[in-house]
DNA sequence: CAAGATAAAATACAAATGTCGATTAAAAGC
DNA sequence: GCTTTTAATCGACATTTGTATTTTATCTTG
């Protein structure tokens, strides 16, 4: 029904309404839960046709997870340091980065834990993953651990840190931030 | 509105239903997502009345969080060894055991990471948190790693092996069993 | 086993969901 | 600019959701 045709160069129209919908969605989380939001909400608040929004996506966690990939970009490109030390520095910097990330972000989300936008939540981990990998493949870590596979090794710190942060940003009365990284400076083996 | 006394000792009428309401659940969640799923299917495949269903649950999900809590409390009984060896030893016999159990249960398993059960998978993370936070309570670990805290390296830990099991369950064509288990052993440290 | 308690069923209702086909408005391409 | 293409809007509809109220059936307790 609908061209999107490379991701970005779509209608005017329709980059308008996306936009309008995310801006939306993003305002009324502020407000109340996801769940609480209804398809019509949105588009109330929006200023967009229900019809159009179907147009568009299948449902509300469609949208959000539109919403998510959008601020996927972003996380990535603000955490993953480009000056590669050694790939221990390599993840303690992108942790560090990722724990402010989130910690910036803490409203939105703890909207996004408590309303199933975890499925969506988690192609975030998926990225960091592959980031993780691309570190792990080069010579200077094969050589360090011939034996460990860099896309199990990327998935375990990765979901470890993930898992991390997520206790950290839902625990109400967390652990100094300082406190947590020099656990996890304990952690990473030197490499 | 309804008893609920101490979970379990339920008028029978209620146990009755609810347990037809699970098993209906579980029996058409083999045929489609859940997410495709209506209460109203689930009712009548139940053979309960729908206004009956919402005396007991608010909706469906949390039809499908009781059933994964029943589901926790196997996972725990099975997968936690009872003779504590090292703390090492016990995490590791602990996730080769965990990575059976789902293994066995995989269907289950994706079908709830496509449905945005996904928050109600993650309660099983908790309590396996909780489970290894237990163990690194005590006076061997403490002594061993005097300075890191029992709790963030429960969570840190356990999220590694989660992480692992949710990339090894979803993909389509996993590294081998023992593979995993080698690569895993090498990065957890010898306490 | 009888009496009182309480869960399930039955019915009805307002609101939200998801889908159509037809019309109107606004972009893209020449 | 003008035409063609295509998205947004409108109105309508069947389905699902969640709730409230009343009646019926079943369990528990003494």
């Amino acid at each position: 029904m609908m061209r999107q045709k490379n991701q970005e160069n779509l209608d005017l129209r329709q980059r308008k309404t996306r936009h309008s919908l995310v801006e939306a969605l993003a305002a009324l989380m502020e407000e109340r839960s996801f769940q609480e939001l209804s398809v019509s909400d949105i588009c109330r608040r929006a200023m967009v046709h229900r019809t159009t929004f179907y147009a568009h996506f299948t449902d509300k966690q469609e949208l959000l997870r539109y919403m998510l990939q959008q601020l996927e970009r972003e996380c990535i490109s603000t955490c993953i340091p480009e000056d590669s030390g050694s790939p221990r520095q390599f993840f303690l910097t992108a942790s560090r980065n990722a724990l402010h990330f989130f910690r910036d972000r803490k409203a939105l989300y703890r909207a996004c834990l408590q309303s199933g936008a975890d499925t969506e939540a988690r192609l975030l981990e998926d990225a960091a993953a592959r980031q993780l990998y691309l570190r792990l493949s080069q010579p200077d870590f094969r050589r360090a651990l011939p034996d460990s596979d860099p896309e199990i090794a990327a998935r375990f710190y990765v979901g470890a840190m993930f898992s991390l942060i997520r206790w950290w940003l839902s625990s109400d009365d967390p652990v100094p931030e300082e406190r947590l990284l020099e656990n996890l400076e304990r952690f990473i083996p030197n490499i």
